[in-house]
DNA sequence: TCCTGTCGGAGCGAATCGCTCCGATAGGAG
DNA sequence: CTCCTATCGGAGCGATTCGCTCCGACAGGA
């Protein structure tokens, strides 16, 4: 690592203790995402070295603070929508097929989770720099659907804005919430066209969701 | 207060401190359902105090914990939300006309934002009780709209109180967010439903959400 | 004037969190 | 094998926050 020209550039060291440091970058990343996801962005910053497998130090030596790893993940997240948001405009299906795939992706990935805490850190450049880029990109998509008619008038890529972000920051404690959560999403992207399709999934159970309210030790 | 049989009962107490100290009483708890709302339910007791404009120890003395308090609101919440659903059972309209007034009077009460701390504290028996009146209830105004085929026939009480309690977390920090949150109400009440009716107010305005992410001192 | 009950908030103890610092250790060079 | 260096893991510090207690101030009623 003495080599200036080296350093940063990870991809090319492979043995000893090298292709640790490597291993754990990209774990503490996987981590944090997860974490994030569960807990919420004020998640604490143990939680994801607990769950990445890795002491609290070695984080801190890759990420200098809490808010450069949010950032960190803003601006790979961002980068993935825009991907989806390209491949959107070159798949095959009707508006609001297309429409609804990119969204229901956007929500499994948790695309707007971080919109929880807005104005509580700062955001690169690059990252606002893509979100106008994949706003952009958005609106040619629902403009697709606007153009074939199966996508409602009324509605703006806004919206669409505040739907992934609502679902994204929906909890995922059990497999219930994951259920809910789709079947919710699957009414609302109905709600933005007709004739409906059915929700997915089976109905969902009651006593699941007393197990929720019961806490880990059954009910008091 | 020293008679026994009146300690408890404040309705007749109009004058001097008592007086004062019934007005606090129900003031806390207005500012309790609003600072819980606005902040979710970890929201700090100053903040309630404050908002009441009373002494944390005035709050303190009549209810004993914070959990007490939150106890009481859900409490009042299931109370409210029983006779919305009892009054929604004799209402005119179509099944979904009833569903969706009853759904978004839910919403704008929060009759669900408890529910993010499932688990955290203990339900008085009275709630829970009352929590299986308005299931029955709930069941009897979904299978109206079932019944006369306003409703699809997929949806069931439960994914109608995972949308209320979602929506009830929804923040309301501006006017944006009531904007933005009614509009995708609207959208998921439609996909219960064909076709299709208007979404509510004016198309939201990026301007409005970009200030949410800059924070209070304008864009970094 | 005195007493009773109410009010408001300073502040305590506990818990949590972001982050630093350092001893332990694994791997490569000679 | 020995030594050196880069990396690892986590104890713990300082700061912050929160629920709650405690007490001095004070407004009525007798």
């Amino acid at each position: 690592m003495k080599n200036p020209e080296t350093a940063g550039i990870r991809a090319g060291s492979r043995f000893g203790r090298q292709a640790e440091a490597e291993r754990n970058d990209v774990r503490v990343l996987y981590a944090a995402r997860a974490v994030f996801a569960e807990q919420g962005a004020d998640a604490p910053v143990s939680a994801i070295a607990a769950r990445a497998g890795v002491g609290i130090g070695t984080l801190y030596r890759r990420y200098g603070s809490k808010e450069q790893l949010l950032q960190r993940l803003c601006s790979i997240g961002i980068a993935r929508t825009i991907a989806e948001l390209g491949a959107a405009l070159k798949a095959e299906g009707t508006g609001w097929e297309v429409l609804a795939d990119y969204m229901t992706a956007a929500v499994d990935a948790r695309a707007g989770a971080f919109a929880a805490l807005a104005g509580t850190f700062s955001l690169p450049e690059e990252v606002t720099a893509a979100n106008e880029q994949a706003k952009a990109l958005a609106e040619r998509v629902l403009r697709r659907g606007h153009d074939d008619g199966t996508v409602r008038e009324d509605v703006t890529t806004l919206d669409i804005t505040h739907v992934i972000e609502m679902f994204s920051r929906y909890p995922r404690r059990t497999e219930e919430d994951d259920h809910a959560r789709r079947r919710m999403l699957a009414l609302t992207l109905d709600g933005l066209r007709a004739p409906h399709t059915g929700l997915p999934g089976p109905r969902p159970d009651w006593a699941d969701y007393h197990r929720t309210w019961d806490g880990p030790d059954g009910p008091s």
